[in-house]
DNA sequence: TAGGGCCTGGACAACGTTGTCAACGCAGGG
DNA sequence: CCCTGCGTTGACAACGTTGTCCAGGCCCTA
C-alpha cells in the first residue's frame, strides 16, 4: 500500500509542484524546471515526458516561488485615485498595454484622492515587491517612498507631481491649457469669467487656477474673487458655486471648468438655462461632440503610455537623473466656448 | 574590520531582512517576525527594539516570501475585456472595493476580447496564485480553467456566462432589458424596429436579440432580416449597417442599440439626420441625460459588487452549487425613445 | 523551598522554485 | 585502449518568511 504522505494544510489546494511532475516523469527536479522554462540542454524524448507528466497533472508553475528565487515579480503597480473616473480608464489601460509588453501584470488600486490610503496602497504593493511603480498623488508628501525607491523600486508620477521628493512626472500641461482655454473665452468677448476647480491641495487644480489668472491678467481683466471657486467636485458643490458666480448684479457670462467632473455637472446646470453661457471645460468628455462643449483635451492613454514607458526605461537600467515630461492639450472648439457674451 | 558577506546579486536591491532586523536588535527573527505581524507574546521592550531597527534599516516585509510560505496571496485578479470602457471602470472599481474591505489587492488585465489573451490573462494570474479569480469571458470555451478550479482558485463570471464548465455567473438581464426597450418602441407606434448589436460570438448580443425578437413576437411583427444586424462595434461598421436599414424603400422608424458603444455610435449618426428616429440604446452612458437619449441602464457597480461578494464568500469557504444571478435593469425615458414614427 | 504552569524567545524546517556545480555517459581522437 | 570533451542530468543550497516546538526564566502556590 502506498504511504500517503501528509500535505501541510496550507499547500494550495492540492496543486502538483515540480517535485510532483518529476517523480511522475521519472527525472530529476531541476530537469522539470529546465522544461517549464524552455531552457537549452533537454533531450527530445525526455522533454516529451515531462510535458506528459505536466499535462496529466495539471501542473502550473507557482509564480510566488519563481518570484522569491528570481528577486523580479513581473508586476507593476498602479494607484491612482479612482477607476471608475473616464479620465483613468484610458490611462490604466495603456499603462497595462506597456507592461504587457514587457511582460508584466499590473496591479492597480484606487486611493479615492485619500493621502493617507495612496500611501497604504503604494507600500503594500512595495511588499509585494512590484518591480515598478506608477503614482497618480493624492497626498503631498510622498517622502514616504524614498526607502523603496532607495531599495530598487522604480516609481514614476503621474498626473501630478510627487511631492517633497525628485523622482520622474509626467503630467499634462495644465497651466498652458487653462490659459489657452480661458483665452479663448476672452477672444470671443467676455470679460467676466468664472473657474470652477478641484481642491487647492490637488497640484492640477492650482494650476488651471493659475493658469485662468495668467489669461485674465495677460488682457488685463481684474479677477472677482466671487468668480473663483475651488473646492470638491460633487454636483452639489459646484451647482452652488455656479449659481452664486451667475447671479448678483455682476455675473461672469462666461464658465471655465476646472476637471471633467466639473464639467459634467456645468454643462447640466448650463443646460437649464434661459440665458446662454459660454462655456469651456478641462478634459473632453465622451459625447461632448454632440453637446457642443468646448473643451481643452488632453491625453490620458498618452499620460499613461508616457510614464509606463518611462518606468520600464528605468527597470532597464537607466539612471538619469529624475526628469518631468509636460504633454500639451488641444483647445477642441465645439460651440459653448465662441458664444458671445449676453 | 567587519566582514562583509557577499549578497546574491538577485537579492532585491539590497533591502533588509527579518534576519538583517533581528542582529540589528539583537534578538531571534521568529520575534522579529512576531512584532511584524502583531502577534502576542513579545515584551513591549523587545517590541520596541525591534521597532527602532525596522525603522532604522527601513525595513519591509518580502510579501512575496510571505506568500509563499501561507499559501494566500490576498490578492484577487479581474480579467476584464477593456478598462478603458467606461462599462468597465466602475464595475473594476466595485471589485476593488470588495476586496479592500477583504483586505486583497486587485490584479487586472485586459482581454481586448481576444479569446486566446482571456486565457494566457487568467493562466497567468493562476500562476500568480491569485486567491480567487473574475472572468468577463471573451472567449466560449472555459474548460482551460477547470484544472485550476479543482485546485482551489475560486472563480466566478461576470457579465456573461462561462462556456462549457459549471460556475457561479453574475449577469444583466440582457434579454429583459431588450424586451422591455424595444416593447417601449412598440408602445409608441413603431412597427419597423431596428437592431444593432456586438458580435454573436458575444452571449450578451446573442440575448439582446433575443430579448428584440421576443418583443417583436410578443406585438406579432414580423422581423426583416434587414433590420438586424451583429457585428463589430467599430464606428464605420455601425454606421452601415444604420444607413442600410434606415434606406430602402421600408426604412425602419426606430433602432435599438446593443451596447455603450453602439450607442454612441448611433446617436452621433441620428444626430445628422433631417426625419428623426426613434432610439432606445442598452447601458446609459453619461451625458445621455442631456442628449435626451432613452436608454436600458445596467448598474456596472452592482455587476461587479456581486461577483465579488459572491468570490469571496466562496474564498471563506462557501461550498455551494455554482449559481447564475442575474441583476435587473432599468428602463430610463429620456425623449429619443418616445419619439413617434414618422 | 520545591514544583508546576505560564510567558517569552529562538532554533529549525518547510513553502516551491532556480542557480551552481559536479557526475555521468558517450563519441571521437591520439 | 584510454583520455578528453561535450552534452545531458540531478543533488543541493538558497531566496525570506512563518509554523512548530522546545528551552529557559519567572511567578505563584502548596
Amino acid at each position: 500500500m502506498a504511504e500517503t504522505t501528509r500535505r501541510p494544510a496550507h499547500r494550495y489546494g492540492n496543486r502538483p509542484t515540480m517535485k510532483d511532475v518529476a517523480a511522475r516523469a521519472g527525472v530529476g527536479l531541476k530537469t522539470v524546471s529546465r522544461v517549464v522554462n524552455g531552457e537549452a540542454g533537454v533531450t527530445p524524448d525526455t522533454e516529451r515526458r515531462v510535458q506528459e507528466a505536466i499535462e496529466a497533472l495539471g501542473f502550473r508553475r507557482n509564480d510566488s516561488a519563481r518570484v522569491l528565487r528570481k528577486g523580479r515579480t513581473a508586476s507593476v503597480g498602479l494607484v491612482l485615485e479612482d477607476l471608475a473616473d473616464p479620465f483613468y480608464g484610458p490611462l490604466s489601460r495603456a499603462v497595462e498595454e506597456v507592461a504587457r509588453a514587457h511582460g508584466a501584470l499590473l496591479i492597480n488600486g484606487s486611493s479615492a484622492e485619500d493621502p493617507d490610503r495612496e500611501q497604504e496602497l503604494a507600500l503594500a504593493l512595495c511588499a509585494r515587491r512590484v518591480d515598478g511603480l506608477i503614482v497618480i498623488p493624492a497626498g503631498t508628501d510622498h517622502r514616504y517612498l524614498e526607502p523603496e525607491m532607495r531599495a530598487g523600486i522604480a516609481t514614476v508620477f503621474v498626473d501630478r507631481p510627487a511631492g517633497r521628493i525628485d523622482a520622474d512626472v509626467v503630467l499634462s500641461d495644465s497651466f498652458g491649457g487653462a490659459r489657452a482655454g480661458v483665452a479663448h473665452l476672452i477672444a470671443h468677448g467676455h470679460r467676466r469669467i468664472g473657474f470652477i476647480g478641484d481642491q487647492p491641495r490637488i497640484h492640477t487644480a492650482v494650476e488651471r487656477l493659475r493658469g485662468y489668472r495668467a489669461a485674465m491678467e495677460d488682457a488685463e481683466l481684474a479677477v472677482d474673487d466671487a468668480w473663483v471657486s475651488l473646492g470638491s467636485t460633487e454636483p452639489q458643490r459646484v451647482r452652488e458655486a455656479m449659481a452664486a458666480m451667475l447671479s448678483g448684479p455682476d455675473p461672469v457670462t462666461a464658465v471655465f471648468a476646472g476637471n471633467n467632473r466639473v464639467t459634467v455637472t456645468a454643462v447640466r446646470e448650463l443646460a437649464g438655462r434661459e440665458r446662454p453661457v459660454a462655456f469651456v471645460g478641462f478634459d473632453d468628455i465622451e459625447l461632448a461632440d454632440l453637446l457642443g462643449i468646448t473643451v481643452i483635451a488632453q491625453d490620458a492613454a498618452a499620460l499613461g503610455r508616457t510614464a509606463a514607458e518611462r518606468l520600464f526605461r528605468r527597470l532597464d537600467g537607466l539612471d538619469d537623473a529624475p526628469a518631468r515630461t509636460v504633454l500639451g492639450t488641444a483647445l477642441i472648439p465645439r460651440g459653448s466656448g465662441e458664444i458671445p457674451p449676453a
